[in-house]
DNA sequence: CGCGACCTTGACGACGTTCAAATCCCGTGG
DNA sequence: CCACGGGATTTGAACGTCGTCAAGGTCGCG
């Protein structure tokens, strides 16, 4: 939110070193590939709050998420929010058929982005079937996770929405090789609300119940699952 | 529900006159694919109420829906149900990333689909990129509106999600060619309840709420649109 | 005609929201 | 080192929307 400060780095990146190389979209390529891949993208850094994209604005580039945490939201016309998702690294973020973003993100902390232009990029696949195919894997894989999050905001409770996100949460971190039981929770209780459909309040208060309760324990900026059967329990799988 | 009554049409039909050629997965294809593709589909038919698949079957096909309209829903283990969707004519379904469906999918009123088994519709994209690119279009188009109903399931209040349903449901009927402001609704009260994340009394209620406002008119088997400009203004778009 | 599925309507209550205030936490500056 | 200020979070109390439970109505079909 505050002016942007983003800083560019010219060059002096290399795809071979990349953290997220396993896991992105760059997957599907090899390594003569990526060498010429390498030109195509810039990383960029944003500080946290600052927006990456907007809803609604024209798609000019792709993004590939390096390091860091994006929150990617729908408002509606009187403010109200709903965050589509939580972006980490390895997320592939921009794809659209309108040619305009249909969401928006911002940085949830400092956040490094692989930024593509939109043309150049679209070159590049033209020739590439199985960077396609890897693009089409992970937009099945959200689409996946989009059925999974409208059943908990159509018909779960709001104990067992908190609690299926903090189990999802942390099976996230742990895919990204993240540790056991205490779960980092960098979004505000504001952004777990608007992605739970809750108030902050009910999301504050069903915490305090969990930690009460024995399941949780309430840290600064996280979680420990002190009782992860319980918790387990009350998502109701 | 009742007894599996599958009619499969052994062959005797022709992707050059199918009703979806124009909109469908195929119309990525030339004249000479499209002959070659003709022999991978066949054409099968559910009676209302059949299961066309279930959610963690093994996926063993792919369904182009040809005709009539499915529900497409996931379960929670005590029985709520939650519809992610409904697919018309024109719908690809059955990608997956796990080899076994994530929800499961039925037929309202009668249906047709023209069925792939998976290897070798697998094989014939290996080949053709323009089909694959096709498919990927389709997954984000779906994931656009997986989005949009997050937002509607997460945010908006039980009239907004009954305005906004009829509209957009009016919307993707007049895109297949459908009619002003009588709209259809095959599908039961239940189904739109468990699709706005609503209970069956709910739904019932606003129907005839709006009706006594004369924003709508209740018919056998849908509704006619009186007052087209009230309905927008409560979706509150 | 009568059964059964689907839909509507009403009364009531619960879950989650709203509104309000207190508390915590951390960075800033005296 | 500690006081101050502002944002985030927690807590409390009252309220309202929507769910629950129950009854009654409508329609199609045997």
């Amino acid at each position: 939110m505050k002016p942007s400060v983003v800083t560019i780095e010219p060059n002096g990146h290399f795809c071979s070193d990349c953290a997220v190389r396993a896991s992105a979209v760059c997957s599907s390529l090899d390594a003569a590939e990526l060498r010429e891949f390498e030109h195509l993208g810039r990383r960029v850094h944003f500080a946290s709050g600052e927006t990456v994209f907007s809803e609604e604005d024209i798609t000019t580039s792709f993004y590939n998420v390096i390091e860091g945490v994006m929150r990617l939201y729908k408002l509606l016309p009187d403010g109200r929010r709903q965050i589509v998702g939580f972006a980490l690294p390895g997320d592939f973020l921009g794809m659209n058929l309108s040619g305009r973003h249909n969401f928006s993100a911002d940085a949830i902390g400092a956040v490094t982005v692989c930024q593509f232009a939109k043309a150049p990029f679209g070159r590049f696949i033209e020739s590439r079937p199985q960077l396609l195919r890897r693009i089409n894997e992970l937009a099945i894989r959200e689409l996946s996770h989009a059925r999974d999050h409208m059943v908990l905001l159509g018909r779960r409770s709001a104990d067992e929405k908190v609690a299926t996100f903090l189990l999802g949460w942390r099976q996230r971190l742990l895919a990204l090789g993240g540790s056991l039981d205490t779960v980092p929770l960098p979004m505000s209780r504001q952004d777990i609300a608007d992605y739970l459909g809750l108030t902050i309040e009910t999301v504050s208060r069903t915490f305090t119940k969990l930690e009460r309760h024995g399941a949780i324990e309430i840290l600064h900026g996280g979680i420990s699952l002190r009782d992860p059967a319980r918790v387990e329990a009350l998502a109701a799988a």
